[in-house]
DNA sequence: TCACAATTTGAGCATACACTCTATTTTGAG
DNA sequence: CTCAAAATAGAGTGTATGCTCAAATTGTGA
């Protein structure tokens, strides 16, 4: 039959609940009886509608990694510049959501392999991008050299926004800028 | 009375366990259960001998913090240069203590609270380092976009050392160097 | 040698975790 | 209105965690 209702809002609610703690107390403080609390639910409520916890918390961090993307199209027509625009918006832009997945692709990757490999999926499908956004800036550059020069700022984006995680006084946006546009003089 | 030979022995043998799990498995998994099969001790012995896991745990924290050091004397003669060159020795020289202090910084730091404050302060000393260094190099420099460069050059080494903890084939020494020394073609 | 402190043992405690099960209530299509 | 399916409650299970404690064993200074 048909789902009812208050099934679908009891859903929205659970989720909603466990984005907000994996923002706040990350993926170690996440437990199901946080969750459950949070969205004023019992136990096997929760499991009527997921099978396991890392169910919802995957649900949550499918869709953090979606939020970051710049070019959900696939149009392939971005500049290096609008790519990391694109990344200081996505911190600056929704805290909540950049500390999700942040503290999920720093420490979740490490502890879970689900998360691993969708973090690392991503992280490839971002590093395509930025080295095809530099080889159409920069035709003459070898792919190996774009390559290389793509994985250093992101890397550079990473620690600054994981020294933003640590440290909520850190200015993450102006570090940011300061590293996509170096011999600008702040 | 005076410490038994015993008992220092085996106080290094539950260090030394806890080390290796600490690479091998991170914060997460290096239980005490774990930390004592490792040793070769019984739950008792463990705590005969440190109060709490998290205690063994600091230790070990702080050497691998302590090996990271380029510059123990505090004889502030280094460059920019030396400095990059100590952080990329440090990971590639020591990959077991390397993923010790990464894994550490990176999820303990976000979990545990003593990490964490141990994690700033020395990055706060790492960046004072590196700031002074360039100072030296660039007099006319001003004092705070001296520290924007340091910050952003820290965070590049930083997030190079995570991404190769996330995949050990990434080669971290050559994006390292094209870090540090932009301008040079590989 | 020997008394006494240091060490070790191993069973066991309290707590937290993800998860299950059954009985009960609520929903909404026919 | 009916009634089967969907949703919920709430007690309960099993397992893992960090840690304790009394008793037994071992080491060592005098």
């Amino acid at each position: 039959m048909a789902r009812y209702q208050a099934g679908i809002r009891t859903e929205a609610r659970i989720t909603h609940a466990a984005r907000e703690l994996l923002g706040e107390v990350g993926l170690e403080g996440t437990t199901l009886k946080s969750i459950c609390e949070r969205a004023g639910v019992r136990a096997g409520s929760f499991y009527n509608l997921f099978d396991t916890k890392e169910e919802v918390i995957l649900r949550v961090v499918t869709e953090a990694i979606g939020a970051v993307d710049p070019d959900p199209d696939g149009l392939h027509t971005d500049t290096v510049a609008d790519l990391v625009d694109a990344y200081i918006r996505f911190i600056v832009g929704d805290e909540a959501v950049a500390r999700i997945y942040l503290q999920l692709a720093v420490s979740g990757a490490l502890t879970d392999d689900a998360i691993g490999q969708r973090v690392l999926r991503h992280h490839e499908r971002r590093v395509e991008r930025f080295r095809d956004a530099l080889l159409r800036a920069e035709p003459s550059l070898s792919h190996s050299a774009a390559g290389t020069r793509t994985e250093v700022l992101l890397a550079t984006m990473n620690g600054l926004a994981f020294r933003w995680l640590l440290d909520p006084q850190f200015d993450f946006p102006v570090h940011a800028r300061m590293a996509a546009h170096p011999n600008t003089q702040p």
